[in-house]
DNA sequence: GTCTATACCCGGATAGAC
DNA sequence: GTCTATCCGGGTATAGAC
C-alpha cells in the first residue's frame, strides 16, 4: 500500500514532462514513474492528459504573480520581481513550458489550447496592470513585447546553453520601468 | 504503379508537418499521405524520421539565405530582404519550423538536435556576416538578439494571431540598420 | 486510492513481391 | 521505387479486485 501522492507533486513533475518534451512527448508513463504510481491511478485525479495542462498553467502562473510588490505603491517593484522570477525559471529550466506548449497543442486538445491562450493572457495583463500602475503608454502592447523577447531568448539557451540573448532582453525590459537607467 | 514522387516534395511537406506538430506529433504515415505514397516507400529516400530534420532545416536556410543582395555592396538590402523574409514565413505559417523542432528534439535524437544547432547557428551567422559588413558593432550578438525575437514574436501569432508583437520586432530589427529610420 | 491486467490504437520500421 | 502485409513497442484509457 503506496502513500497517497499530493496533487500539487503531479502537476510539478508534468510541468517538468511538458517542459522538457512538450504535450505529444510526455506521456502519462512516465509521469507516473516520476511519482511513484501506476499509470492508471492518475486518472482518479486528472481526467486525461489533456486536462494535465490546465493544471499546470495554473500552477506555473500562481508561482510567477505570488506576493509580488502592490504595483499601486511600487510598481517598479513587481515589474522588477516579475521580470527576474520569469528569467530565473528560464535559466534554470533552459526553457518555457508555456511555449513549448503553445506550439504543442492543436485544435484536437482545444481545453489544451484554450488554457495555453488564457495563461499567456493573463500573464501579460498582469505585466500590463503594473505598468500601468506606472503609467507607462501602452501597458499591453510593450506587456506582450517584453514577454515575446524573453522567451525568444530561450532558443538560444535551449540550442545552444548561451544565455547572453536571455541577459540582453531582461535589460530591455527593466529599462521599461527605468528608461534613465544605465544603457547597454 | 504511381508517380516518382521528388525528394523536395517530400521535404517540403515533412516541413508543414514539423512545423505545425512537432516532432514527436508528427508522424510517417501523415507524411506519406500527405505526398501520396505508402510510410514504408519513405524509407527508400529517408533512412529515418529523424533524418527529415536535418533536411527540412537545409532547404529552410536555403530557402531563406537565396540570392541575397550581396552584403559587400549592399548589406542594408541584405538585411532587409532576410528579416522580411524570416517575418513573411511567420506572418504566413504561423509559426517557426526551426523553434519547434528546437524545443521539440533531445537527447534521444542527437542527430536531429545537432541539426537543429546548426540550422541556428549558420542563420545567426549569416545575419552576423550582414551586419560585419555594415560595421555595426557586436554583429554575432545584435545578430542573435535580433532573431531571438522575431522568434519570440511568434508566440502571439499562435495564441491569439496577433501579429503586433512580430511587426514590432521587424521595426526594431530594421532599426539595427537604419538607427536614423522613424522611431515607433 | 492504488493495484493488476488489459483493451485498443497508433507509432516507427522491416520483409519480400512486383 | 512502390506496393501489401506485418512486427513490435508504446501510447491513452478502462475494468474490476483489494
Amino acid at each position: 500500500m503506496r502513500e497517497t501522492v499530493s496533487i500539487h507533486r503531479i502537476v510539478a513533475e508534468a510541468r517538468e514532462l511538458f517542459r522538457d518534451r512538450g504535450y505529444e512527448g510526455a506521456s502519462m508513463r512516465d509521469l507516473a514513474d516520476r511519482v511513484g504510481l501506476r499509470p492508471q491511478s492518475l486518472y482518479t485525479r486528472f481526467a486525461s492528459k489533456e486536462s494535465l495542462v490546465r493544471a499546470v498553467l495554473a500552477m506555473t502562473l500562481d508561482d510567477a504573480l505570488a506576493d509580488l510588490p502592490d504595483p499601486a505603491t511600487d510598481w517598479r517593484g513587481a515589474w522588477r520581481t516579475l521580470i527576474g522570477r520569469i528569467a530565473k525559471t528560464f535559466e534554470t529550466r533552459e526553457r518555457c513550458v508555456g511555449l513549448h506548449l503553445a506550439y504543442g497543442v492543436t485544435a484536437r486538445t482545444p481545453d489544451a489550447q484554450d488554457a495555453v491562450r488564457a495563461f499567456f493572457v493573463r500573464l501579460r495583463d498582469a505585466m500590463a496592470g503594473i505598468l500601468d500602475a506606472g503609467k507607462v503608454s501602452e501597458p499591453a502592447s510593450v506587456a506582450a513585447d517584453t514577454l515575446a523577447q524573453l522567451e525568444g531568448a530561450t532558443l538560444w539557451i535551449t540550442t545552444e546553453g548561451n544565455m547572453a540573448p536571455l541577459r540582453h532582453a531582461v535589460e530591455r525590459a527593466l529599462r521599461v520601468a527605468d528608461p534613465e537607467g544605465k544603457p547597454a
